[in-house]
DNA sequence: CTGAATCCAACCCGATACTG
DNA sequence: CAGTATCGGGTTGGATTCAG
């Protein structure tokens, strides 16, 4: 089942945010991302590169720098992301009144 | 962590898209929905039931019938349902490409 | 610094059978 | 018709440890 792309996962549309303003390497990403375990984060970087959406690039230094990069396509995710976001800014307090409502009821 | 909706499930999308129209019934909805269990659906309506999405109906008839149908809470979930579909439609391929090049490279 | 390896808990989803 | 009960597999995410 090769769609719908995995941004409906736990961290990639953070990563994505993190990303949006320029490359950043991956300690760079754990520390806007507290708590996300190193092998979590390597699971979902790799599968956005796999989907085209970030590029990965190693510098041979030491020691090692890897930075990672939104392409052209992984910038287009921003716009169904905005408007996830605005939803949520839109209607997010009436999910909660929602829940809340029914917990009474039970 | 109350947030956000799970839109992002196997679901509650298509049943967002049955629901559309106007009120169905339980059985109704398996028929589009080919091949999910009784089980897995109640879950799922029960779900947006308790997010404010849905609401259930039962109606004292024998043989017995439920409805559901779309709040206007859930009917504004179209908005960004919307914006990830016209993401698909316009890049759908491109994140096709990018899997096969990377399987090659691989 | 950038991961890989291993183990494990939780969750999501499905198959099957049964009920008011 | 509209579910519930039970069981189990597959996937996801996290803790911990180790390596180049």
């Amino acid at each position: 089942m090769p769609f719908p792309v995995r941004v409906g996962d736990k961290w990639t549309a953070k990563i994505l945010v993190c990303l949006r303003d320029g490359p950043r390497r991956f300690s760079e990403l754990q520390v806007p991302l507290a708590r996300v375990t190193p092998k979590v984060l390597t699971e979902s970087l790799r599968a956005m590169e796999r989907d085209g959406m970030i590029t990965r690039t190693v510098y041979d230094e030491m020691p090692p720098r890897v930075e990672y990069e939104l392409t052209p396509l992984g910038h287009t995710l921003f716009e169904p992301l905005a408007a996830s976001c605005a939803w949520n800014a839109e209607h997010g307090e009436a999910v909660a009144r929602a829940r809340e409502e029914h917990a009474q009821r039970v």
